[in-house]
DNA sequence: TTGTACGCGTTATCAG
DNA sequence: CTGATAACGCGTACAA
């Protein structure tokens, strides 16, 4: 009554009277068997209770059937970041549907990360890997390329890259925010960034940059900060520290502009009466803050399964092109409004 | 010049002039080779720039040398939950000292959360799996029983259980703020609790009835919820909405207190003055909200480690025991207060 | 120490 | 065209 081992095509061919490469041409659909004994031997396969074996598969095929991330935050990022597990939740509806598999790594250095992508490739643990939160002139493009492992990156490298991109654009909504502002009448918008190294940082940081310069405006000051919430507090601190502070502020993530709401209500500001302050992710807290948040909204679940997508296409040798996807939008909420009037710039 | 094929042990053991056995007993360091013979092989071995291959091994030894992991969150709750991050950078510390690799599965419905596991275990991606989100008679551990896979909870479950548990307390934390604000001199305190089913919800909210009870204080009112911030503004706006509303308000996760917080705030009610708030997680935003979220810190980077750990022993078959974990801590900020004086419950 | 079977499916070769 | 046979991928384990 027990069944020790598991049934393996052997068993299955003898158990239908024919040859395992027979069971092994039956079972895959190919022609090469009759239409009668495939039944046979799919008959056979069912009665025994066969499943492939993906070890034999992916030693003899030399695949892993399987896809790996590895990702690098500072560890009191870890549990903030509301981008990570929505991309892996789009990633893993795609992989499900074709029988793949996700190898994480989650380090917490950048030396770490490379290891990480080493490893995965040294021990064959993976066909092909996601390269997400591109840097400046990033060295992972290299790395990988070396390492002969297929990648999608999530956004376009500012260096030559082999690989397919899967093309996000955060900049329309910091430039929605920055006319939302403008409109409203703001002229003096500052911004906190996140880290220069990061692609999307710099985009969004040009983007603000950008729309202000388009509104005939000067950029403000450019606060850099690393998305974290103390992070978020100290830019804010440094801002309205200024002697001419900002009447807006465009931060690069949601969490930053939370912390930057308490500074300011510490201090005694209202927002949106005395500051206007935008996010970015447009997080579920964000709608549910007082004043609600207005934020920018994006699709990390979406990007995760064309990523995936694309990942799994070019890992099967079809041709693959960059993917467009459609561009941030920004979520208008409470934390934004007309700027108070400004005593020291009346005529 | 271009090394087309890996090479194999049988290219070392033909570089070395031995045989494949001896090579692969001299690159495990095992007895049965002599130590002359054994540097030879490693020299080959190394000039040849031999590495392991994983699928052979696993092939060979019918281990996947991973372990998995299945998360079932629904889609709003995905990137707001600062647990699994952080749970999951603790497992990889120790699975990347001992050259395993973590399998994860992203799903939002219960069902396919079972199917997560049995695609596991079915292709053998992996030899062992963490339980996370213990829940009311979880069926799961009986379907691990069934598919033969090994597994650690995290959490004691209430049936019995063939697994190793690492014991994590929420309650000694739930319980120190409910004393907090009993000693604070709050009579009439609520609590916005998890989802029933789960037993980390369950746990925290007959924590705080239990701390309340020992203080001779009847149970305030208790509003199950889901840990979202649209489920806790929604349960807080219910307390505020009852006869005689609660001066304080215990959350089970930080998210939904934050939301509760502003609710309250719209409501023109003070926080801490007119309502007292703690959160559960201790997010690094707890600390940085305005006011400052009173707030129980875990550890769930800590318990990552120690369930990894756990469970690569139970794999290798050593005897392993339940784990302990330290208790929850409170962390007491600016949210927690003295009650305000109530008129109606004057003598 | 060596030789070889084993784990298990895939695929090329070849005979019918 | 049908199907059998055998080699392959690669490390491990055991008998000789």
């Amino acid at each position: 009554m027990v069944r020790q081992r598991r049934p393996t095509i052997t068993d299955v061919a003898r158990a239908a009277g024919v040859s395992k490469g027979a069971v092994s041409f039956a079972l895959n659909g190919r022609p090469g068997v009759a239409e009668e004994t495939r039944q046979r031997i799919l008959a056979a396969a069912k009665e025994l209770g066969w499943t492939p074996s993906h070890r034999a598969r992916a030693l003899s095929a030399s695949r892993a059937f399987a896809v790996g991330l590895v990702l690098a935050r500072p560890p009191e990022l870890l549990g903030v970041d509301p981008f990570f597990p929505a991309f892996i939740a789009g990633v893993e509806r795609v992989l499900a549907e074709r029988n793949q598999a996700l190898v994480l790594q989650v380090v917490t250095s950048q030396r770490a990360e490379e290891d990480g992508y080493r490893r995965l490739a040294a021990d064959g643990r993976v066909d092909g890997v996601f390269l997400l939160d591109l840097r400046v002139a990033d060295p992972r493009i290299a790395l990988l390329k070396q390492l002969r492992l297929p990648a999608v990156t999530l956004g376009r490298p500012d260096v030559a890259s082999p690989f397919p991109a899967v093309l996000v654009d955060d900049r329309p909504g910091i430039t929605a925010a920055v006319s939302h502002l403008v409109e409203l009448g703001h002229r003096h918008v500052a911004h906190v960034a996140g880290p220069e190294h990061f692609l999307h940082g710099a985009a969004r940081r040009d983007a603000w940059e950008g729309a202000l310069r388009a509104a005939g405006l000067p950029p403000g000051p450019c606060v850099p900060s690393d998305f974290s919430a103390a992070g978020g507090a100290r830019a804010t601190r440094q801002l309205l520290d200024l002697a001419d502070p900002p009447s807006a502020i465009i931060y690069a993530n949601d969490l930053m502009a939370m912390a930057g709401m308490a500074v300011a209500r510490e201090r005694g500001i209202d927002v949106p009466g005395g500051l206007s302050v935008t996010g970015f992710d447009d997080t579920e807290l964000a709608a549910h803050l007082s004043p609600a948040l207005t934020s920018v909204r994006t699709d990390p679940s979406g990007w995760g399964g064309v990523a995936a997508r694309t990942l799994l296409d070019l890992i099967d040798g079809d041709g693959v092109a960059d993917v467009e996807m459609p561009p941030a939008q920004l979520v208008v909420r409470a934390s934004t409004a007309a700027p108070p009037p400004t005593p020291h710039q009346a005529p």
